[in-house]
DNA sequence: CTTTAGCACTCCGGGAAAAGGAGTGCTAAA
DNA sequence: TTTAGCACTCCTTTTCCCGGAGTGCTAAAG
């Protein structure tokens, strides 16, 4: 029991200070850290040798790691692990940081797609890695009302507004000709026997009157009923946009072009396999913890924001474990702040656009 | 006279076949060729000396460069000029690439947007080498006609019809209550005065209508033609996107992280830059023939297509000097091809989804 | 006049060897 | 427990050398 206990106390605080000392000067320099450059930056209290045999410690802890002998250290992901758990101070932003991501978050209102593309860029320019953005619907959307406006003979518009107040809009080309006066009809049909149902149950239901109503209405209904599940589909549709992929090249872990081959075509092709922090406001993902092969050495940070009531949205930033951590962190959660508060001042404003 | 006739001849047969055995073993190998490959693929009739007089020659004459004297020969842009204007074959396709084009085009027909998204993916796929792809607004586009739809006393809806046959719809939000009788009222106004019309038009009569109307009115009609003016606008808006950048890395020209993120980082950001054919179909551009410093030392073909009869794409690859060029360009044209059959026949059918 | 063989020369690329340096681990003393 | 000293390891960079591919020139042959 003596010995569990000291199993949860485990470093001494020097060897915490080193530790911390070693990731960020690995952060900085990505090179191997030495003994010596540790005792100048304590100060000069200690010397050299007294951090050599500290290092020597935390290496066999598996805190650090030696590329070979006769190098400095590096940390392991254990080491960052606990730099990033317990060592790492929350970065504060200077007021200069905190304007310049305001700033960025000045975004022309367009459609949410395009926002989120904008969005995207800001975050990856901001912390000077790739990032990724989304959105993803909370609760499931219905149609909520639709109406049917003539055109011609042979064409009407069919007009959806949903549940979360979206418009959508849609030209119908009807195979039989139906008199205008009918119209009025469908719409209420459609009101009172499809609105605010699922696909599924539209679909069941379309069944249902299909032997109660002429040939031409039926028809008339099963394309406004297929247009409803496109537009509800598409609400639930979660698409990722990734942006600032080429930065990788920058850093020294992706000189190797095969490297930085795989990472920037695994951004490119399979982002929908990126990570989503499942509960927590902000999670990070270091090394082989992420469960992807593609990222299993490197590090994703993301957070989640609120866009409105019935929408989360999430935002990453994906980066070598030598990551610097803090100042991602630091910036990442400045920015879901800050989407949320965009989102949040609109909402008595519906969306501009209707998201696509 | 005589001696402009010479220049217009300028080269020999012998020295034509060999300029072109040179690019396209240099397109093969991405090595300087030298004097014994080439020989041996003339299959022996001459000697490697009598090329080596040739290659001299056509070096002198500026279609050849050297990297360095004692290095094989490998094509200036000037040779790969004209091995493009007239010693490429054409190359034809075989009927399984044929297939696979088509095959590729059996897109799923969503939103413009994201059709154009998986189109250029393909022909990224296809080619190999980084892609982009467009669609522009041949004509300008107009609102055909008004709808406004009660929701309850403070919103309505906007539909709008565009000459492009696209319905738009959206929801306004009236600062001041407006009568449910009054909505047609409106409508009619729209109709009669903004239709057809141009934003500038749009807002000139909105002035002179002014004084003429309710100030609710004249509210609801100011809001109708600024969502009048986005959705023009939008239509107009031409949107790049790119695919496949990340292929780059593949190749032994772009090994270079610095280099590589010179020309993926223009494609990211700077993609409204990429050259757009002006008036032919296809458009091949080589090296310092293009105009933008990042594009200098690769070369662009690009190639355009109809969609419909108000709209024109672009869709074009990038990528080394040493680019295979027969091969792509049949690919795109082939894409191309491919992409006007795939709008022309759904122009009976209006756009599933309308644009954004 | 063109083509060819022969040959000297150039220059790159790769590998081996050497030099340099950063950093460790150990020992012994403070 | 800390420190200085020192031998040792291993990487990195530089240098050097060599082989080979390819050229350009010359002189002879067709």
């Amino acid at each position: 029991m003596g010995g569990s206990l000291e199993g949860v106390v485990e470093l001494s605080d020097r060897k915490r200070q080193i530790l911390k000392l070693v990731v960020e000067d690995y952060i900085r320099t990505a090179e191997p850290v030495g003994s010596k450059a540790i005792a100048a930056e304590m100060g000069g209290s200690v010397s050299s040798a007294t951090i050599r045999n500290e290092l020597s410690d935390l290496t066999e802890m598996g805190y650090l790691e030696q590329p070979h002998t006769s190098a400095g250290r590096m940390p392991s992901p254990k080491g960052y692990r606990l730099y990033v758990n317990e060592l790492m101070e929350a970065q504060r932003l200077s007021l200069a940081e905190t304007e310049k991501i305001n700033q960025s978050l000045q975004l022309k209102m367009e459609e949410l797609d395009r926002l989120l593309a904008q969005a995207g860029r800001a975050v990856s320019a901001l912390v000077r890695y790739p990032a990724y953005i989304s959105a993803v619907r909370k609760t499931s959307v219905t149609v909520r009302r639709f109406e049917l406006l003539a055109v011609d003979e042979r064409n009407c518009i069919l007009v959806m507004m949903t549940s979360d107040s979206r418009v959508k809009s849609q030209l119908l080309r009807m195979q039989l000709k139906v008199e205008a006066e009918q119209l009025p009809m469908a719409a209420n049909l459609l009101n009172s026997h499809f609105a605010n149902a699922s696909p599924a149950e539209m679909s069941q239901r379309l069944m249902n009157v299909a032997d109660q109503v002429n040939p031409q209405l039926f028809l008339l209904l099963s394309q406004a009923v297929s247009c409803a599940a496109d537009i509800l589909e598409e609400a639930d549709r979660r698409e990722i946009v990734t942006a600032g992929a080429s930065r990788l090249l920058k850093l020294p872990e992706f000189r190797d072009a095969d490297k930085a081959h795989e990472l920037m075509s695994f951004l490119a092709d399979s982002k929908e396999e990126l990570p989503q922090p499942l509960h927590r406001e902000m999670e990070i993902l270091i090394g082989p913890e992420n469960v992807k092969e593609a990222l299993k050495d490197t590090s994703v940070v993301v957070a989640s924001y609120d866009i409105g009531d019935d929408m989360r949205g999430l935002i990453g930033v994906v980066g070598p474990t030598r990551m610097d951590y803090a100042a991602v962190a630091a910036r990442l959660s400045g920015f879901a702040e800050g989407l949320t508060r965009l989102f949040g001042k609109q909402e008595e404003l519906p969306p501009k656009e209707e998201p696509k």
